[in-house]
DNA sequence: TGGGACAGACCAACCAGTCGGTCTCTGCCT
DNA sequence: AGGCAGAGACCGACTGGTTGGTCTGTCCCA
């Protein structure tokens, strides 16, 4: 996307966009400021919202995933044009993509510690686990298509939780609520 | 990475680049190639090998995963220039990873229909769970890093049977050994 | 009347791709 | 054997088009 099309297709001018945007690498800068501030705000309210940390890996998940509906065109937009970024604003991005790296780690090292979450599953590993089967949602979620996003975040919910959660926690009744009824009525696939 | 890059760090010249490819798109294309055929060859191995969803599923991803490993560079380099492909090699392109996603859904229906995955998580949605979390791994995996790609595999392994296996095709015997070990020895994370 | 919002012609840099030319190897004719 | 022709490998100056960004100027409101 060029410069020329931006403002030909917003219908303004060069002359008006450099009056707003010291350059184009600033526009895709605020435009990946718009949704990362999105999913860091949600994901900070799930931290301080509650103790258990089965809890708040569902909610930040479940944002998480909410943001590729919201902001899905600056979503793309940023993972297209992000590649030839001028290091000054890869600095910045870098910054908050990590502060919400930490976030997702802090809690899943907090479950493991409560002895909620199976101790022989790497940490590491599991954090780029869930950002990368989310953030590859991008590739092919529509909106409109035959699952709501919300679905959708159940259906991750569920995997990761599964996948984590020990045989004992899996059992407690709080945590029914996370997973997929396996009731009798099969799923329309 | 311009042409002019590309023959000045290779050594040669425009007119040996250009007597070679028709043009830089044909390179990509090339370099795609290289490694949509490890897997591809990989997963049809695994499909035609075994009669159990579960044990293809692990031999699908465990090369999957692998080949990120074998072929880092070239897929970096893919998913950096791919955005600016002309249409004609992008449908090439597309072609080749739409059997290879068929493989993987092909797997996990047959896993559903065999009663060894859970039938109430949709085949789609978990399709491009697997497909998200191994792509991303370019992303962050570090060749000579602390975890060895296979290791990194076993653990996707692990991840996805627990979220996908139904309580008692756990139990099987021969399905133990993909799962990590919960043993006393505490994980070195 | 002066300053912010905007317009659009213009520019320098850059890029993929071209084209005339050179160099070298091979095989064939004498 | 020696020379020669021609094909393929490779070179790099050049080009036409595109891009991000600038600059002069106009409009409008305080």
């Amino acid at each position: 996307m060029t410069v020329n099309q931006i403002v030909s297709e917003s219908g303004t001018s060069k002359g008006g966009f450099y009056h707003h945007f010291q350059s184009k690498d600033e526009l895709l800068y605020v435009i990946h400021d718009y949704f990362i501030s999105y999913v860091l705000t949600k994901a900070k309210e799930a931290d301080s919202s509650s103790k258990k940390p089965t809890e708040k890996l569902q909610k930040i998940i479940q944002s998480f995933v909410k943001v590729f509906h919201l902001y899905k065109p600056h979503i793309s937009v940023f993972y297209q044009e992000s590649m030839y970024l001028k290091p000054e604003y890869t600095e910045e991005i870098k910054k908050k993509r990590d502060s919400y790296k930490n976030l997702i780690f802090k809690c899943l090292e907090e479950g493991r510690e409560a002895g909620e979450f199976r101790p022989e599953v790497p940490v590491d590993i599991t954090g780029m686990t869930i950002l990368g089967m989310v953030n590859w949602t991008y590739k092919w979620y529509q909106p409109g298509g035959e699952k709501t996003i919300d679905e959708i975040g159940s259906i991750f919910v569920d995997l990761i939780l599964n996948s984590l959660l020990t045989d004992s926690a899996k059992q407690k009744k709080e945590y029914q609520k996370f997973f997929l009824k396996s009731g009798l009525a099969e799923d329309k696939l």
